[in-house]
DNA sequence: GCAAATTAATGATTTATTCAAG
DNA sequence: CTTGAATAAATCATTAATTTGC
């Protein structure tokens, strides 16, 4: 296991005494989970550097922290829904779901660990844009295949290539009538339509959110949806 | 390649004795902008006629018409870019390499720079209403790229392993629930989402735009944005 | 209101398992 | 069969939430 994490560039050394963890901003909890939920739940060590690199806007931080805490996402995330399943065994999951992995495509496994040569800090005044919400979702489980031919690609005005940025992760759907961007992928319900309870209605009928207030499955570009209040109390 | 073009189905809409050409409604119009900025730039065929059944609920519309209507609006867009590019000159962009990589059969889209995400901190309540409605379910499963599921962040691709983002004027934000980079400063709309007409809305209101479709002031470091469709028309 | 005490979350470590190469 | 890499599972430890008594 070469240790290669750089981890830290770090604000409280001099530990002697107490080993201080890594405490993440908001906004990084953010960024963390919306890679995660997009799929990306095993970043490869070149991917967490830059993950690393996006999260230190917000606040110090270390190719380790983000290393360990993709670690525990997954290992959380799995556990909740062995949880969930036991609990209340299975209904039918229609489409999406597929935890089946095991061994027939190819794996692709190849990364490094990083073992902890140095900590990480927290600290640095930064901006929290809220001290908190109180919710924050935690997405849930979807293991998605990640033989991630992931393109990470920058949206500056510079870059272009030929598409232009909003080619990128936006969908645009018809939400009780109104044109609406969404990202692509699985959406938080909350972080996009605020705290109320509310369902998503389709043609095809209720969609199904997790656990956490995710539509687990994109929603559909061109589509039209209702939202409106939970009714179900 | 030249698909349809021989679609019998035929565009004169109304049969008024000289031969007018397709003269697309605003409701179309939304749609093929959609469907073009979600990164579907060349529909195949099937796809397109998918797409004309769409645009039916709203006028008269050929096969044809929306084949030549993809055709000008990639040709225009790239004429756009190049003018973007042009005019500012950046450095940088070693992504061009990368788009050069496409052109072979496949037609492989590219994603994103943007991700999914979940709460920070405004959360504006719900999708702007309009005056304008009347647009509803269109229950036509369309299609998006297949072979996207992941999408992914952060600076370019090229690993110029340094640099993050920030310091080259970039800041992050939150659009719609994913975290996405934008420069720093007066904000074009149009070169960062594209020519849709779009408003951006924050906590403390619509973001005003000059007639230019400048945001005048820049956007805040890890605020969230909400970016929806402008229907005044 | 406040701060000690308690509990719940979650970052960091350690151990076990899996898989593939040799 | 052995070994090393990767990672899942289990565990430890610290921090934040919260409860509680004053």
């Amino acid at each position: 296991m070469d240790d290669d994490s750089s981890s830290s560039n770090q604000s409280c050394e001099r530990n002697e005494t107490v080993r201080s963890r890594w405490n993440p901003k908001p906004e990084q909890i953010v960024i963390l989970e919306s890679i995660f939920n997009s799929g990306m739940v095993n970043p490869q060590k070149d991917e967490t550097v830059r993950i690393r690199k996006m999260l230190e806007q917000f606040g110090a931080v270390g190719d380790a922290n983000v290393f360990y805490w993709f670690q525990n996402r997954r290992s959380r995330s799995r556990r909740r829904q062995r949880q969930i399943q036991a609990s209340l065994s299975a209904a039918s999951n229609s489409i999406e779901e597929q935890s089946a992995r095991s061994s027939s495509g190819g794996a692709i496994q190849f990364q490094t660990n990083f073992v902890p040569s140095s900590v990480s800090s927290s600290s640095l005044g930064g901006v929290v844009g809220n001290a908190n919400d109180g919710l924050f979702p935690f997405s849930g489980p979807m293991e998605i295949d990640q033989n991630s031919s992931i393109t990470s690609i920058l949206c500056s005005p510079t870059d272009n290539s030929n598409l232009n940025c909003s080619s990128s992760g936006f969908i645009t759907v018809f939400i009780n009538g109104v044109a609406a961007l969404v990202p692509r992928g699985p959406l938080d319900m909350k972080a996009m339509f605020g705290p109320e309870d509310l369902v998503l209605y389709h043609s095809s009928g209720v969609l199904p959110v997790n656990e956490y207030g995710f539509v687990v499955q994109s929603l559909q570009h061109g589509e039209s949806y209702f939202l409106v209040l939970n009714m179900n109390h």
